[in-house]
DNA sequence: CTTTTCTCTTGATCCAGATCAAGAACTTTC
DNA sequence: GAAAGTTCTTGATCTGGATCAAGAGAAAAG
């Protein structure tokens, strides 16, 4: 199970094999039965988790009870709340299992200590916020301007994964449309 | 103006007068005034920018010739296009000034090694781009689960400066809505 | 296997916000 | 300070996607 966060590491950035081995002494490992959650809304987050195996998403609930999805994650991803991470603050956030999943957690005062001690670590850390960060501006980008349809082809096309592999009803809510929209542009699309 | 950006500096980090100076050293300063830009679509994008004086805005110009503003910035903000910066690839967005602009600017390389010169210097960097990410997050989820008038409440409550500083129909843009449908919410909220 | 429970599809209707239009109120510019 | 742009407001109409509803398939549970 860790073998996987191993060998991206490994495809990543290159260790000494003490660097290695003080990664690996942080690392706690953890399973997840599909619908267990990583995080509850109303905990304080305090990791940085990385998916070895399966599929979570993060979402919110609002006041009326509608949840929307802020994100998937699967493999070789990490995940997390950095809100309540930064602030400290309860996570107005639910993280959960789609799939069986296998997570490596590591604190966050020990992720820290990692990325102090080891540049080459950091700037991978580093260099994913700022993808992350890009990748969130391209999503608000297509959420203002694009149509439903336009939405959901470039979904597919940035996760050709993801659209078979997770319910329609929280692609749907990722998208900001709902499960009987994204149904019809689905066999809309199809029928062309 | 660039006592501006060392206020700043000072406020957020502490510094010895050797790194001041150096961080000083290499500050570009450069003056925009109203609806030049900063950047043009299809420029590549090597800087990390600073604003002492004035606003920008980013925004991208699709297919049809309509604009959707991404972003706004003004005094002791930061503007850019990550991703340009970060691929190395021609920006796909704009950034022009709305009101004439004082900004320093830092060519990439020189940033980064003012970041691996001072810890500090790069820990403010760092947790810059943290809250920029959860900002994005946070306003993913509103672009989502937000109606018309609950977007524009939160912007302002964001925002306060920005609402009556920036036309409205930028806002608008920035929103995802028509000028139209926002000069509505706002005559509609004030009749309350 | 069979029942129960989700998830997805398809149809009918509705509505928030878009679009089109045209006048009013500001800003620039000369 | 008059003329020419802009930007903002307000009204009428339209429409993409939401909502409501009710079966059809799939998957999970017994």
């Amino acid at each position: 199970m860790y073998d996987i966060f191993h060998k991206y590491l490994e495809e990543k950035i290159t260790l000494t094999s003490e660097e290695s081995e003080r990664i690996r002494s942080f690392a706690i490992l953890k399973k997840l039965r599909k619908r267990q959650y990583l995080l509850q809304e109303g905990d304080v987050w305090q990791y940085h988790a990385f998916i070895t195996k399966g599929c979570v998403r993060t979402y919110s609930v609002d006041d009326k009870g509608n949840e929307h999805v802020i994100g998937f994650a699967s493999e070789n991803w990490w995940t997390g709340d950095r809100e309540s991470l930064l602030s400290g603050n309860p996570s107005r956030f639910n993280i959960d299992a789609l799939e069986d999943s296998e997570i490596i957690l590591f604190t966050n005062a020990n992720f820290e200590l990692l990325c102090s001690e080891i540049p080459a670590f950091n700037n991978l850390i580093n260099t994913i916020l700022q993808r992350s960060f890009v990748v969130a501006q391209n999503r608000i980008e297509a959420a203002l301007s694009y149509t439903a349809e336009e939405k959901y082809l470039n979904f597919v096309n940035k996760y050709p994964g993801f659209a078979t592999r997770i319910p329609q009803s929280m692609i749907a809510s990722y998208l900001g449309m709902t499960p009987e929209t994204l149904s019809r542009i689905r066999s809309q699309i199809t029928r062309k």
